[in-house]
DNA sequence: GGCGTCCACTTGTCTAGATATCTAAAGGAG
DNA sequence: CTCCTTTAGATATCTAGACAAGTGGACGCC
């Protein structure tokens, strides 16, 4: 096996007391940050640096596994490790709920979508009446059964957002928000059409590390958090008409909220 | 050594092809999620664990290593590994910034620390002229140099949040903004004596994965993501006269924004 | 009682292997 | 040329053990 290149990686400070595993990361870490290895990259084989460092295998592994536990790198099996790329991320307006944006026939996904040249997809749909959660029932002010619209969505084949909807049964039954297809503008067209004028939304956001589920359905990398948003749509009565809980990848998007300085 | 408790943790299956690591992760997973262990309580020792499962004591650790990557548990050298406690969550209200909370001699992060009963703390206060990194110069059209205000925020001695504001240095050069103590109502409210009449605000919302640095500062426990907030502020001309760099905790902040249904 | 030492128990770090599985390229059979 | 096998090299999993270092209680000395 051919040694690294010099200079590509430092030595270890044998009279550090930082241990050996992080001093190798930090150098990895250092290296990724000034660009010497470059996004999508493949960084030195677990071999290849045990050799450089004369440091057991575990211990190396032990280095790259921090580094995937902050999301800058990510292993492949029987390939490598690589330089995590980071994949473009999709800009969610506060104003993305507004009425101007709710004539087009297709939903406010599928146009954003297209229009930034990706192909959009939303599978896993499904739609029925179940028991709300109390955090739900709650928010409905007691609120004990709903119907529940649930969906993913993806972009380019890779899934980037799961959300539910959940309406109180008295206002969903039987109108087209519970098919498949609700119709043009989505579920807020039609409970405007159903006489609930909406009047504004309340949106909670949390960041946090996924649950193995979400892992699965979002097809996470380790060391990406999601970011966790509970919608709540009020009419002008002051009633929750619909909460939307969505869990999005993290690195996907970023949020962007206009707030008038009253 | 006394074995575990029977029933407290399952057995092993051999015929899975689910790693053994990962076969223990989800058994105490999910021991933590029915409550079998209680927010701050103690887990087995990686001793009684080796001895209950007949593995060795590193493919415990894994599993260990498992769950503190999610956030779940965290691990005190000579004492334990702990479920993780949640911690009390500061919210933020999307009005935190209207001119009606502005009328106090203290500092909103005070008052507001205050009135929730815990004790809090403004440190590492830093102002200094530097040159405006890409990104703000960006978000001011082009200014090069500008007002640098740093400061850490801490509840109860727990840091939670650290913070730049940018401003440009033909608006802050001078003024009671560049001072440690900006007074009553702070920079928002002198801005707006200086003639930049406030008219609303611009905030980006990131999360992510803690630098190294980060970490540190805000000593954050291994699977805390971090909320990333950028807020740009506009005066009446639609000039940007404030950029606020904000990185939180993820686990001591829930952002809360009420949006019209225009 | 007060103080320090010792010891048992805990997690942290590191080694040196063994075996399994996946990938991609090379080489051979047809 | 196509398809299958082989093989080298990569990561994944797991073991058994060594030593380091932090914690907290027991115990004995003063």
């Amino acid at each position: 096996m051919s040694p690294l290149p010099s200079g590509l990686l430092g030595e270890l400070d044998p009279t550090s007391d930082r241990a050996v595993f992080r001093q190798i990361a930090d150098q990895l870490r250092e290296a990724i940050g000034r660009g010497r290895f470059s996004e999508g990259e493949k960084l030195p084989s677990e071999a290849e640096l045990v050799e450089h460092y004369g440091v057991s295998r575990m211990t190396v592994r032990h280095s790259f596994s921090i580094l995937q536990g902050e999301g800058l790198v990510h292993a492949e099996h029987g390939k490598g490790v690589f330089v995590r790329p980071r994949p473009p991320v999709r800009r969610l307006a506060s104003d993305r709920f507004a009425r101007r944006h709710r004539k087009q026939g297709k939903s406010a996904f599928l146009v954003e979508a297209d229009a930034a040249g990706s192909h959009p997809q939303v599978d896993s749909l499904e739609i029925k009446e179940e028991k709300a959660t109390p955090d739900v029932a709650a928010r409905f002010g007691g609120v004990r059964r709903v119907l529940a619209r649930r969906r993913r969505y993806l972009l380019d084949g890779r899934p980037v957002e799961f959300a539910t909807s959940y309406l109180p049964l008295d206002i969903a039954r039987g109108t087209p928000i519970a098919q498949p297809n609700p119709g043009p503008g989505g579920i807020y067209a039609r409970l405007e059409e159903l006489g609930h004028h909406l009047h504004h939304f309340d949106e909670e956001i949390r960041a946090r590390m996924p649950s193995p589920d979400e892992v699965r359905t979002l097809r996470l990398a380790s060391g990406v958090p999601v970011i966790h948003l509970i919608r709540t749509a009020y009419d002008s009565q002051g009633r929750a008409v619909e909460v939307c809980d969505t869990v999005m990848a993290a690195d996907a998007y970023v949020l962007s909220y206009q707030l008038p300085a009253t």
